[in-house]
DNA sequence: GCCGTTTTCGGCCCGACTGTTTTCAGTCG
């Protein structure tokens, strides 16, 4: 909900200018925590009775955030936000500058945004200043033109394929005997700040040294013994670190994070007489796996995509998460009908290819004239269309369905005697996507609630780094679906990935049903579900309420699916 | 500022790299 993101943001920029005002890091990384249980809070805030139940809110914080809640604003924000000038937190993003040195050029030299310090490094102001010698000022000058230039994190689908490139081209390396990529693109987050690669080899130097030199290499930002950091030219940040085989559990365990995993990690370590860091657990000598570390600690292996201190700890053994060799269908696909680039033989063959039992074809209603959506009559014709192919294929089931627009006033897009000749109906928003969140949430719950409708498709309509989409109520929505057995999809589409992680886990706790598809196009598109499993694990989706777990019967038998 | 199966006070993760020093502060992840 917005309240809960303009609370986090408040916290976050508190944090920041306490780090600029030199107070305890103690304080500065309470007030990042508060933030971030605030950007990971389903249910809004404001209806909460309590906000100390939230794990890291004090009586301190809860009283700021009242204060908001009651009046709109914040007391000791404001004060704290007039007492430095606003654009020193911009400057904060430059790489290479910390708190200490922001205070320092804007107390010593008169920075006070990013204009100044463009200005400041230009004059010579900055080498009258105590250890700042011509390479310090060099990197800052490198770096501003980045920041000036640079724009959002990457998303996923645009990362995961630069980094098998990429170790795909190192592996061949003469002397690596092991490499992989860790960091947030193996917990699989929607978006990632760089790209983490480990490796152990016999030849560092010649690792290092191949590393350096990729083609696609812009500038190197360090290249020591067992840590290298490159930028490419797209402005992507690529770190490699070498480890010793014996440790590359340890190494993986770390550079996986989260850096909030790690530090609970740490501190259980600590509670035991013990010290982890990324060689190893002391004294008990512990370094080759992962699952040996978790273990020594009393903890069960922890899958990579949870690894967020958002109360992974508690889990008694490994949970059952489902996989890619899970998945026997998919229930969102587009065909040359409306606006994809497969007729219905060709998706059915990508189906079998992937050892689906069910595919279904569920192209554009009518209110999607830019993506060729289907007029009634069309619609009818696609039907039987569908039906003759489904007849000559005996290797697979083709539901005949359709993803119909939710209008803005949460009626659908066909009318309910079309809605009933088809085998699965997915309700998706695709106009209207600045609606307030309360238009939403009944616009969303009213085809939640619509006895025809199978799937919500893609619920927020959210495009990643583009478009905020809609903010619903999600445990309002969460709960209508599982009263109304229709199921909330997790679009894999890696621009999409919606509902979002946070949500999916919302609507498993809440008890509604899921649905993972790919909302194909291309051919090529049904390999984005990589990036749907990232998001089941995520939200700790669990077999028995993800739809496409479930076998054909269960599917069928009814001109609709029994869920 | 937050927290507690040792604690309501005293802790709060840990190491690599850089650039500047001549033993280390600052930044990053």
């Amino acid at each position: 909900m917005s309240t809960n993101t303009d609370l986090a943001n408040i916290f976050h920029t508190m944090a920041t200018i306490l780090e600029i005002k030199g107070e305890s890091g103690f304080k500065v990384n309470a007030n990042t925590k508060v933030a971030r249980a605030l950007e990971d809070l389903v249910e809004d805030v404001s209806s909460m009775e309590d906000v100390t139940k939230i794990p890291g809110v004090g009586k301190s914080s809860a009283t700021k955030i009242k204060n908001y809640l009651d009046t709109g604003k914040m007391v000791e924000f404001e004060e704290l936000r007039d007492s430095i000038p606003a654009g020193l937190l911009d400057v904060m993003r430059v790489q290479g500058i910390g708190p200490k040195k922001v205070r320092q050029f804007w107390q010593e030299a008169d920075v006070t945004d990013i204009e100044s310090l463009r200005a400041a490094v230009d004059d010579g102001r900055l080498a009258n200043l105590p250890r700042m010698g011509k390479k310090t000022i060099e990197n800052i000058a490198q770096a501003l033109a980045f920041v000036e230039s640079s724009g959002d994190r990457t998303r996923l689908g645009d990362a995961m394929p630069i980094a098998q490139e990429i170790i795909t081209f190192l592996e061949r390396v003469e002397g690596v005997t092991t490499i992989t990529f860790a960091g947030s693109l193996r917990r699989g987050k929607e978006t990632i700040g760089d790209i983490d690669i480990l490796a152990s080899t016999e030849n560092q130097e010649a690792l290092a040294q191949a590393f350096c030199n990729m083609d696609s290499v812009s500038m190197v930002q360090a290249k020591g013994e067992t840590k290298c950091s490159v930028r490419l030219n797209s402005g992507m940040q690529v770190d490699l670190r070498v480890v010793d085989e014996g440790q590359f559990g340890a190494a993986l365990l770390y550079f996986t994070g989260s850096k909030e995993h790690n530090i609970t990690l740490r501190e259980k370590a600590i509670t035991q007489d013990k010290k982890l860091n990324e060689y190893g657990l002391e004294p008990v000598n512990i370094s080759e796996t992962e699952e040996a570390i978790y273990q020594d600690l009393g903890l069960p292996w922890i899958p990579t995509e949870i690894r967020e201190d958002r109360g992974e700890f508690d889990c008694k053994r490994t949970p059952n998460l489902i996989t890619l060799q899970n998945i026997k269908s998919d229930l969102h696909c587009h065909t040359t009908a409306s606006d994809g680039h497969m007729s219905i033989e060709e998706l059915a063959m990508q189906a079998i290819a992937r050892g689906y039992h069910t595919i279904a074809v569920t192209d554009h209603s009518q209110s999607q004239a830019q993506a060729n959506g289907l007029k009634p009559d069309r619609m009818r014709m696609h039907i039987d269309a569908i039906r003759k192919a489904n007849a000559s294929m005996s290797e697979i089931t083709i539901l005949a369905g359709s993803e119909v627009d939710i209008l803005p006033d949460g009626t659908l897009d066909y009318d309910d005697e079309l809605l009933a000749l088809l085998d699965i109906v997915v309700a998706s928003p695709h106009a209207a996507l600045t609606q307030s969140p309360d238009q939403a949430t009944q616009r969303l719950l009213a085809a939640i609630e619509h006895p025809l409708v199978h799937i919500i498709g893609h619920p927020t309509g959210r495009i990643i780094n583009k478009r905020k989409g809609l903010e619903p109520d999600i445990p309002t929505l969460v709960a209508a679906a599982a009263k109304n057995n229709t199921a909330l999809e997790i679009n894999a589409n890696s621009y999409r990935l919606d509902l979002r992680d946070t949500h999916v886990r919302a609507a498993v706790n809440g008890g509604s049903l899921l649905a993972v598809n790919t909302d194909s196009h291309r051919p090529d598109d049904f390999n984005q579900l990589r990036y749907g499993i990232f998001l089941v694990g995520r939200g700790l989706v669990i077999p028995g309420k993800c739809i496409k777990f479930f076998i054909p019967d269960a599917l069928l038998n009814s001109s609709r699916p029994d869920f």
